[in-house]
RNA sequence: GGGUCGUUAACUCAGACGGUAGAGUAUCUGCCUUUUAAGCAGAGAGUCACUGGUUCGAGUCCAGUACGACCCA
């Protein structure tokens, strides 16, 4: 094969022409073809752009071109040649040679308009990726984001690992999971809804800083947030607070969006969302649930600690509570309906309620808080990070009440996971661990509305 | 789960009051040696998402179904 798989970049072009006027191999798929009787311009394209080259009876001979005549756009081509510049000056390869070298037996669509229906985006995303360079350039940038925050993770030591996605007890999050069986073992296994309670497992085992990048399952709906199936990256950290993962976090954002943007300001669906707040030296706000609930929420900081009146400030709103929920509860149901839709700028909010966050630590000060974070912007929930639980008694108290509460019907509570207790037995030192949803990330460092835009193939129903 | 909107040629889209289906791109044929949404002349291309109903007659009106988009819970 004479053909390299690159297309030479505008500036590698024009060097290397003004040294010798060398010749090309170059090869892409065929996107445009011109035809003029005797001669003929094509542009193709491969992974790193869009080039032309003029095609003349001439210089490839009678037989040949009767043969590229034959060509339809979407075929790819290898072609060699010197370069030239046509009348506008633009480096154009000048074909000695043309190859086919794979045939496209279907017409790719409409070369101006290209492919919008968002069904069929989704479903033939190799279509996509074909005409709608925006498509291609998001998930470019995806891998970019992923690739940084790894580098991110490894400059501070964390070490990357891989645990199970089918676990015999789904744990670490409030979600339904999807079974499956596993027909050797006989048993049923669950598709991870988090990492989380490995991971922990194995800062027990003296990983004191880990980091794993990879798929969680949960079976809800989908929506323009949901999928399905997702990418958090969970990292822990022995020997760390949750506050010290507030300030990691706002390194780790920085990094990434300057790396792969170029700037602190992001612009996302219309509005400026600021990373650097160089006003406040830098740090984002962070304002505990209830003071956010006062300020934001608008709830009047006399009732905060009343959960009658919540209740009927709920019930006004149009809220749906159902009366068995505890205090805890109806704050954070509030805190999402009232305060979440407004944390456009990257806020931590933090102090969440016992109930709510049965693997976080209680807070010294407040044994009915969580030593717990969560980071909104653009009012969206993009990480969640905190303090562990490495008291084993504790922890088994927590999975306790979330027993007691599945059996009063929540089907998401956690699940008792009586190994994992085994382990913190042993001990943990002192750990904060976090969760960040890529895929929210990605939306935002792209400008995408929806979830769909930043996963290749989200989940479809059968057209069939 | 509820609401709104959409589904017509390979793609992007028209289709007034119900009367036997249109354009551009792509494809095919012819002309054309500097185009870049090339141009000119011609041709072929459709289960109008699906099922049923109303009607002499349905892409069009009605009902249901499927899939999708957006909003809501």
């Amino acid at each position: 094969m004479g053909e390299s798989s690159t297309v030479p970049s505008a500036t590698e072009k024009s060097v290397t022409l003004g040294e010798n006027g060398s010749t090309f191999a170059v090869a892409g798929r065929m996107m445009a073809v011109n035809k003029f009787g005797k001669s003929s311009f094509i542009r193709f394209k491969d992974r790193t752009g869009q080039m032309q080259a003029y095609v003349q009876k001439n210089f490839i001979g009678n037989e040949a071109y009767a043969i590229f005549k034959k060509l339809d756009i979407g075929d790819f081509v290898g072609i060699e040649g010197p370069l030239f510049q046509t009348k506008t000056g633009e480096w154009t390869v000048l074909a000695k040679s043309l190859r086919l070298l794979s045939k496209s037996v279907r017409p790719l669509p409409e070369k101006y308009h290209g492919i919008k229906d968002p069904e069929k985006r989704y479903r033939q995303r190799y279509l996509d990726l074909i005409m709608n360079e925006q498509a291609r350039d998001i998930f470019i940038k995806r891998s970019k984001i992923v690739s940084s925050m790894r580098r991110f993770f490894e400059k501070r030591d964390f070490m990357e690992v891989e645990t199970p996605m089918m676990q015999p007890l789904p744990g670490g999050a409030e979600a339904t999971p999807f079974k499956t069986w596993h027909n050797a073992l006989g048993m049923e296994l669950f598709l991870r809804i988090a990492p989380e309670l490995y991971l922990k497992r194995l800062v027990v085992g003296g990983f004191e800083k880990v980091f794993e990048i990879n798929r969680n399952f949960r079976n809800e709906g989908v929506s323009t947030r949901h999928n399905p199936e997702f990418t958090m990256v969970e990292f822990y950290q022995a020997y760390a607070t949750y506050e010290d993962l507030m300030d990691l976090t706002e390194e780790m954002f920085r990094a990434i969006a300057l790396e792969v943007n170029g700037t602190l300001q992001i612009e996302y669906q219309g509005q400026i969302i600021d990373f650097a707040n160089a006003e406040n030296n830098g740090q984002w706000r962070r304002i505990s649930m209830i003071d956010s609930l006062t300020t934001i929420g608008g709830i009047d900081s006399t009732i905060i600690s009343d959960p009658v009146k919540l209740l009927e400030v709920a019930d006004e709103k149009g809220i749906k509570i159902t009366k068995k929920e505890r205090y805890g509860k109806i704050l954070t149901k509030l805190f999402d309906a009232l305060v979440e839709p407004k944390l456009i700028q990257p806020t931590f909010i933090t102090g969440y309620p016992v109930e709510v966050s049965p693997l976080s630590r209680k807070s010294d000060s407040n044994p009915e808080l969580t030593d717990r974070f969560e980071l909104f912007i653009a009012g969206r929930e993009i990480a969640n990070g905190f303090s562990e639980i490495n008291d084993p008694a504790d922890q088994y108290d927590r999975f306790a009440q979330q027993a007691s509460q599945r059996t009063e019907g929540n089907t998401e509570a956690h699940i008792m996971d009586a190994d994992y207790v085994e382990a913190l037995e042993y001990g943990m030192p002192p750990t904060a661990g976090e969760g960040i949803g890529i895929d929210r990330l990605v939306m935002l460092l792209t400008d995408s509305p929806s979830i769909r835009e930043v996963i290749l193939f989200p989940h479809m129903k059968n057209s069939a």
